[in-house]
DNA sequence: TGCAGTGTTGCTTC
DNA sequence: CGAAGCAACACTGC
């Protein structure tokens, strides 16, 4: 390609890498897809990790390559291929719905008048809105579950319905859990993986995502797992209202 | 052993 | 507008 990378960015689920020439590179690993970074070797149609954890299956599923001039390599690793890549004129990417129709990302600051009134504007379950990337951009099923649990709220709620201190809770949690598990390298309960290979650690300290059946840390009363809206939700029956 | 479930999103149908 | 069902895909865990 020959071009050169100025800089790489974030928009809600989706890395943006600005390249020379006014081109864009977005990169959105959706489920299972995760973006690596070394100086590795390619031996034998698959990845030839010098190190045990670089050997790990996840490194047999690469769809996309750039290899840099000094012989390093960014690559994504998809098992179930859902990653999507768009590449192009920066304006033109920056036009499609991928990016202009994501609602505010959760990592910017968000005022809490704007919070509640984006959120209150759906009679739709509070875990939906959260979800929803038009409404705000950046949370997933792991950190809507989290932060729902932090700030006492039933998933299942209509958003229109949350009180203002049921707002104020979640508008204050969600930034310092991101935070935190971007501190902690994600969660890594299935395939995500850091650039050079590295789990994340955030499962191990997570509260109710896919502890069905465990006892709730706050209450002790027993974490259930309900679908709404074509996605698990798992949540504490008793402190969460 | 089979099948539900899955750090996600978008399309179709009603 | 929205909910529900289904699709993309391949693997894990019960």
């Amino acid at each position: 390609m020959g071009a050169k990378i100025f800089s790489v960015s974030r928009r809600g689920k989706n890395i943006l890498i600005h390249l020379s020439d006014n081109r864009l590179l977005l990169v959105h690993q959706k489920m299972t897809g995760h973006l690596l970074f070394g100086r590795w070797a390619l031996g034998a149609g698959r990845w030839a990790g010098s190190t045990p954890k670089l050997r790990e299956k996840t490194n047999n599923y690469i769809h996309f390559l750039l290899k840099f001039k000094g012989g390093s390599m960014l690559a994504l690793s998809d098992v179930r291929k859902f990653s999507k890549i768009l590449f192009g004129k920066s304006d033109e990417i920056s036009a499609l719905p991928d990016l202009s129709g994501l609602g505010p990302d959760f990592l910017q600051k968000i005022s809490l008048a704007d919070f509640k009134r984006i959120v209150t504007s759906s009679r739709r379950p509070i875990k939906t809105v959260l979800l929803d990337q038009t409404f705000f951009a950046g949370l997933g099923n792991i950190y809507a579950d989290e932060v729902l649990w932090l700030s006492r709220v039933n998933p299942k709620k209509p958003a229109a319905s949350l009180k203002n201190t049921e707002l104020k809770s979640i508008w204050e949690n969600v930034r310092p859990l991101l935070i935190k598990s971007i501190r902690l390298g994600g969660a890594s309960m299935s395939d995500y993986r850091h650039p050079d290979g590295a789990r994340g650690k955030y499962a191990e300290v997570r509260l109710v995502y896919r502890q069905e059946g465990e006892h709730c840390p706050r209450c002790r009363v027993k974490i259930v797992r309900q679908k709404i809206g074509a996605r698990s939700a798992h949540f504490c029956p008793s402190c969460q209202k």
